[in-house]
DNA sequence: CATCTGACACTAT
DNA sequence: TATAGTGCCAGAT
């Protein structure tokens, strides 16, 4: 499973009238801080619900005319705007918690020697 | 491998 | 609320 794959798989899960954000999403999708390719995912693909996908605080992060037309989708499914940002606490859609994707690891061999693991204090 | 880039997030002011 | 600065990750050059 790439991670693209998994983002797509993601976005998908927003239901009509909810709303995420490109955090959310990367963490949501197991990869916490990959905000920035939840955008790049969301540039080159199609058929999927793009504009329930904003940012911090719900806010819309696109310029020009595509940023009216996200609100207009939105405001259409039902989504409020409080002045240039939805209410959030309101519309976001929460994701199950998943476990953090580690990067693709591949055969190794016998190299690497096992990770030592954090100890937790508390 | 160094550097730059992007529909970002978070913190400080 | 708005503006900087820094951190983050993966892809492209």
């Amino acid at each position: 499973m790439t991670m693209e794959a998994r983002i797509l798989s993601t976005i998908r899960k927003i239901p009509r009238g909810k709303i995420s954000t490109y955090g959310a999403i990367a963490r949501a999708a197991g990869y916490p801080g990959a905000a920035r390719q939840v955008v790049g995912t969301l540039r080159h693909s199609y058929d999927l619900p793009w504009q329930r996908v904003l940012g911090a605080g719900g806010e819309i992060k696109l310029r020009g005319d595509s940023a009216i037309e996200q609100r207009l989708r939105l405001e259409s499914e039902g989504v409020a705007f409080r002045g240039r940002r939805v209410d959030i606490k309101k519309h976001e859609f929460k994701f199950a918690r998943v476990k953090t994707v580690t990067k693709g690891k591949k055969k190794r061999t016998s190299r690497t020697p096992a990770r030592k693991r954090r100890t937790t204090s508390g």
